[in-house]
DNA sequence: GCTAAAGTTTAACCTTATGGGAAGGTCAAG
DNA sequence: CTTGACCTTCCCATAAGGTTAAACTTTAGC
């Protein structure tokens, strides 16, 4: 007999605010939980688990629509692992874009600061830059 | 005798949308320009420069308050140097952090997406990571 | 049984940086 | 005078929440 929880209990175990699972619901990618006679949600194990999902999910950065699919996937019995692998890779691409591109910004922003002798005279390498009309 | 230039070819001039040209005077990171009679806003070679540094500011992934704050700097002859390069290093920093949160997920992904067979197997190593419900 | 605190409900607005579109005014060419 | 390109303002939408508020429910203390 698995006891049903509050949101707000579903939030603490599951990691999630509660505005964020109301907010997970209202989009489609929860079902409607039951609820009490006064209107408060209800949460049993099975929901709770689709809450951990969603937490680890987001902490791969996965966006919801992307979590959305995954978790269509897993509750789909008759799934092929290779659609999961292709929404994972497509994710894992885009964060290497991401990355490659921080590291960019990185290079140009240590370089400029490195220039910039950062004392009270006003000449600063940054605003040179920042100031130049090219590219 | 510089030419004044209409929104839609100071946006082209300039790399930016016309929208959010708009958008940079209503924020209030650039004084209003003048208008013709009609209402068009008109943008002088001064103001182009501006425009200039507001988009190699947003290539440098400054947010617009950075680049306020920075902007200001810029025009103030009294500046140090000192208050540009702390906004840069402080926005290094930012980056830096971003760099390392994206690699740790990318660590991560990407061992799961190896040991995701990715077939038409139901299995799969990254739903099953997913529905851990530990950490 | 009453009351006060804690929890929940819906709802609305704020954020960042940007895009889309509607409805309407303006300008220049044909 | 019409047409098309441009401009104006205003509202809506995004992702993933945060914050606040009024009203209702539940629970615990007494």
């Amino acid at each position: 007999m698995s006891k049903l929880l509050t949101i707000g209990e579903a939030a603490k175990a599951s990691g999630l605010s509660a505005k964020m699972i109301r907010h997970y619901e209202q989009s489609g990618l929860l079902e409607k939980t039951p609820r009490t006679e006064a209107g408060y949600r209800l949460y049993n194990t099975q929901q709770l688990r689709q809450l951990n999902f969603i937490r680890r999910g987001r902490q791969l950065g996965f966006s919801l629509e992307e979590i959305h699919s995954l978790l269509n996937l897993w509750r789909d019995p008759g799934r092929e692992s290779r659609e999961v692998k292709e929404i994972a890779e497509k994710h894992l691409q885009d964060v290497a874009q991401k990355i490659a591109e921080l590291q960019q910004i990185h290079g140009v922003l240590e370089t400029l600061a490195n220039q910039c002798c950062g004392n009270s005279n006003p000449d600063c390498a940054i605003l040179d830059s920042l100031a130049a009309m090219e590219v």
